[in-house]
DNA sequence: TGCCAGGCCGGGT
DNA sequence: ACCCGGCATGGC
């Protein structure tokens, strides 16, 4: 990869740093609970998969032995303000069962997987892609992934770093082959561009007062 | 009021 | 290989 774009990938980097500081990702006590974000937060505003949160944790249901054997009617409705619930619902179930069966619900054991490896594994569940597995794999397990998404995409899309076909996979290479393997660097890197992208790259927004808005822009919204 | 949110899957060309 | 609709709550 060109020093061209590591330089520039740093430079938003320190740019967002700067503006923001640090976002102190990922927004949860545990490992599991990250894991069941980062499902529920699937097309969903984090706001209100903090809600379903809430309910995980008031029914004591934030366990993956209470997530596999609740009733699943009863875990639907805990989980209803995330939207998409019956969807979601199923989704739990189907990681939590795989987790239970291949690692005895163990995350150590689960991280001690090659990452190549579990991230296999993790496509292999119904309902987790790309993103969901990648966000496992660095907020939950620390390990070096970077993790795409819709913002990440349309800010370098809208910067001319890449092209409006490039996929999540290229998209995910160009930061891991052009910045050091640092899981800390990756952490900070995603949750800044989620902020950024937040105020200042949704779809239709103006990006007047973003941090990045100093690089050239060519591309309009 | 409509559009959007830290996607993913399945069915149709 | 693409493209598209469905899923669904809550905020602005």
């Amino acid at each position: 990869m060109s020093t061209r774009t590591t330089d520039t990938l740093r430079a938003f980097y320190e740019a967002m740093l700067a503006a923001w500081g640090p976002q102190h990702w990922w927004p949860a006590e545990t490992p599991t609970e990250v894991i069941v974000g980062a499902i529920l937060t699937q097309n969903t505003a984090w706001r209100n998969v903090e809600r379903a949160i809430v309910n995980l944790k008031r029914a004591g249901a934030l366990d993956c032995r209470r997530l596999g054997d609740m009733p699943l009617d009863q875990l639907t409705e805990l989980i209803r303000p995330a939207g998409t619930y019956r969807v979601k619902a199923r989704r739990l179930r189907s990681f939590v069962d795989w987790f239970r069966q291949c690692y005895d619900a163990d995350i150590e054991r689960m991280f001690a997987t090659p990452v190549d490896t579990l991230r296999e594994q993790l496509l292999g569940i119904h309902g987790i892609g790309r993103e969901t597995a990648d966000s496992i794999l660095l907020y939950a397990g620390g390990l070096a992934t970077f993790v795409v998404d819709a913002y990440t995409a349309r800010i370098l899309y809208r910067h001319r770093l890449i092209d409006d076909s490039a996929d999540y996979d290229e998209i995910k290479e160009l930061f891991e082959s052009s910045l050091p393997a640092d899981p800390g660097l990756f952490n900070e890197y995603h949750a800044l561009l989620v902020r950024t992208g937040k105020q200042h790259c949704r779809p239709r927004a103006r990006c007047s007062g973003c941090p990045l808005e100093p690089f050239e822009h060519e591309v309009s919204p």
